[in-house]
DNA sequence: CCCAAGGTATTTTTT
DNA sequence: ATACCTTGGG
């Protein structure tokens, strides 16, 4: 391919990045910006004019569907597909690497990865063994403290409590963690880049290796990387130091699962001798949405700069509706989409966006109401469903006998008389013997030290499993899974147990895991990372269960939070729920950072917008089951009102069904506002039969749902209903 | 072993 | 409001 051509279908920036030299660039790309054009040419670019070999090029991406994307319009732009070149997830690589070097790694060969729920599984039963109460050691608070140290790249071993009892108690839990999950041969999602930073850092030659294949390293939405990632990424590129990093600081919005924006903040000074280039010309959406994008945006400190404009025309205004409540906004955006779709517009090429997931239900009822079909995005996914993780457990189990946590899972499922008991002794044997949960029954039943039912049980168990390997072994992928499927009974059991619409749906969910077994091809490239079929599925499983996120399928009106939102475009989005205490969501009303955070995250659902724009918001809404009356999200103030069109409620019949929730609501609002309700003020010290004294530190709701927040002396902060706790003023 | 009742928490989510 | 989990009884 000739040079010109690579390079004729870009702006000019876009050109400079894409042929910038040999050193670390940063890529500021705005929304719309074509980041991911500006990658993929960089890649041809490399390849065709650099004649780097496609060997040394890593391009890292987060998502799957990023990383597929990118891998497709690497292919089409080239006219053939990249041999080996990596183009993957961080986990994905990360994966890649272990199973490469599995023994180096410290791994079984056969290992396999467990997800967050397994994950916690696994703490529930070590912390039930620490007889900690998990009244004051939720489980879930020790996942988080685990995986956060371990996306700071900290092992247990080098964390000093310092005498804080909560730190020990975590770092005990940790390093249980981990002793359990080694002898399990599994690994988690954070352990995965840990351990594979630690294979590199541990091994100079592997290191080197590795430093001199990838000369060329990209990676997409630099932002959102934590320290692990980061650290991973500077070790790896430590040697040519040819870091092509494309992101946006407007758009970070994981930073509350461990993103540093700090990281492309810091990049210059990190890297050294940098190039910093700014995509800011946008050809996604009209003029007036981008101008309130970047009013609202401009309200953030500390950011990298960059205003995002376009050759577009100026469009429609943003459109601003100030509903009554939650439900007269849902019928409002949903007469509106159906006007759309008169006047032409596909629903598929709208979307509704919401700051929680809770606010889809109102949506989905209207929707429903009116037969108009939809999709809400976020849900379940396929391999997080219960009957396809137990199935998948047996696969496991057949692959690596010593996968504890698959053992657990599926030991009495469906029931086969080995009880609670019988369990314990399997357990408390593998304790003392430091053994893998199989291996102990195995010698149990050996030992008869169990009674008669309980040993038959179990070596009935241990048959299936045995059976079950060997016969697999001869057996395509797909027939290996039917096989698990209807041997281990799962199938007549999930028949059994749940008659009616909920059964089906597990056994068409076990019919469609064969299916997926049948279709399941797997990348050449890992053919020779000691990686067998079987493993290879198991992995996929874990690892890319995904299609959480949108794709146009039928025409049918998406709706999803704006954190699913990001990376996609809409011609026309509704922005709902514009309140204050919901978005901004009221965790981040008292932090600068996370409320910076807030309006990153409505930057990048106003930049989702094409054509049209409706923002709107309530002043009432029910929430968790009480009424609350929030003010118009100071976001909406932020965009200047010349951008804004101001909708006049028409007077809907609903409404006047509604008189006497709104005198309520009048009532409550001259309470609210003055923070009192009825009886009782903010700062007034209260006493509670079961609590004893405290102070009420925030009023909401009215009537029977007035609630009281009491930050009381001895017990903390609570949420109490004034109805029921019979508080008494001192 | 299963079911019902009661208690509790309820932002955002990928891998 | 409600979904999820725990716990206690049959």
């Amino acid at each position: 391919m000739d040079v010109s051509s690579l390079l004729d279908q870009l702006n000019k920036p876009q050109r400079q990045a894409v042929s910038a030299g040999m050193y670390p660039i940063l890529v500021l790309a705005g929304a719309g910006s074509g980041k991911t054009r500006v990658l993929v040419h960089r890649i041809a670019w490399l390849l065709q004019v650099e004649h780097v070999s496609p060997y040394s090029i890593l391009a890292v991406t987060f998502t799957n569907k990023a990383a597929s994307e990118m891998r497709g319009r690497i292919s089409d732009l080239l006219q053939q597909p990249p041999n080996g070149l990596w183009v993957g997830t961080f986990h994905g690589i990360a994966h890649r690497l272990l199973r490469a070097h599995w023994q180096d790694a410290r791994l079984p060969q056969h290992f396999q990865i467990i997800d967050s729920d397994d994950q916690l599984r696994i703490l529930r039963r070590l912390m039930k063994l620490l007889a900690l109460d998990k009244d004051k050691w939720p489980p879930r608070k020790a996942q988080s403290y685990i995986n956060s140290r371990k996306d700071e790249g900290i092992r247990p071993e080098s964390i000093e409590p310092k005498g804080d009892f909560y730190i020990t108690q975590m770092v005990k839990i940790y390093t249980a963690y981990e002793n359990a999950c080694q002898k399990s041969g599994v690994i988690d999602f954070a352990e995965m880049l840990l351990r594979s930073l630690e294979l590199l850092r541990d091994n100079t030659a592997l290191l080197h290796h590795y430093q001199h294949r990838f000369q060329h390293i990209l990676i997409d939405e630099f932002q959102d990387t934590n320290t692990l990632q980061y650290a991973w990424l500077r070790l790896l590129a430590g040697h040519y130091n040819n870091v092509f990093a494309v992101g946006d600081d407007d758009q970070s919005i994981y930073g509350w699962r461990g993103a540093k924006i700090e990281n492309i903040q810091q990049f210059t000074e990190h890297f050294g001798d940098t190039e910093t280039i700014r995509l800011e010309q946008n050809y996604r959406s009209s003029g007036n949405i981008l101008d309130a994008a970047n009013a609202l945006i401009k309200n953030n400190t500390g950011r990298l700069g960059k205003k995002l404009w376009t050759a577009d025309q100026a469009g429609h205004l943003v459109d601003l509706y100030k509903a009554y409540n939650e439900s007269d906004e849902a019928r409002y955006i949903i007469a509106r989409i159906e006007r759309a779709k008169e006047s032409g517009k596909n629903y598929a090429d709208i979307a509704i966006l919401y700051r929680s997931n809770a606010q889809s239900r109102i949506f989905e009822m209207i929707f429903a109401e009116k037969g108009i079909a939809y999709r809400v995005y976020g849900g379940l996914r396929f391999f997080d469903r219960a009957e396809i993780k137990d199935t998948l457990s047996y696969l496991r189990l057949a692959s690596n006998r010593h996968d504890d946590p698959s053992f657990e899972r599926v030991v009495n499922l469906p029931t086969r008389g080995i009880g609670a008991k019988t369990v314990e002794h399997i357990r408390e044997y593998a304790r003392a013997h430091n053994i893998s949960l199989w291996h102990s029954a195995k010698v149990i039943i050996d030992a008869a030290i169990l009674p008669p039912r309980a040993s038959n049980a179990v070596r009935g168990f241990l048959k299936l499993l045995d059976d079950m390997s060997t016969h697999i072994h001869t057996l395509a992928l797909h027939e290996q899974v039917d096989y698990v499927i209807e041997t281990t009974l799962l199938k007549a059991h999930y028949k059994k147990k749940e008659r009616g619409e909920k059964g089906e749906a597990r056994i068409d969910n076990l019919n469609e895991l064969v299916s997926a077994a049948e279709g399941f091809r797997y990348d050449p490239e890992d053919l020779h990372e000691n990686m067998d079929f079987l493993s290879a599925f198991l992995a996929y499983a874990v690892l890319e269960s995904g299609e959480s996120q949108a794709s146009h399928g039928d025409d049918c009106v998406q709706m999803m939070t704006l954190h699913a939102a990001k990376g996609l475009e809409f011609p026309l989005v509704f922005l709902s729920g514009l309140e204050e205490n919901l978005f901004p969501h009221r965790m981040s009303l008292n932090d600068t950072a996370r409320l910076e955070e807030e309006r990153r995250l409505c930057y990048v659902g106003i930049t989702r917008a094409r054509e049209q724009l409706v923002i709107s918001y309530a002043e009432q809404r029910r929430i968790h089951g009480s009424v609350q009356y929030n003010l118009a999200s100071q976001f909406i103030h932020e965009i200047p009102d010349v951008l804004l069109n101001e909708i006049r409620p028409s007077v809907a019949a609903y409404r006047l069904q509604q008189p006497v929730r709104r005198t309520a609501h009048r009532i409550a609002r001259s309470l609210g506002d003055g923070h009192q309700n009825g009886r009782f003020t903010k700062g007034q010290r209260v006493s509670h039969i079961q609590f004893g004294e405290g102070t009420i530190s925030d009023l909401e709701g009215a009537g029977n749902y007035a609630r009281a927040q009491v930050n009381f002396d001895r017990e903390g902060r609570k949420w109490l209903v004034l109805r029921y706790a019979k508080l008494k003023k001192i």
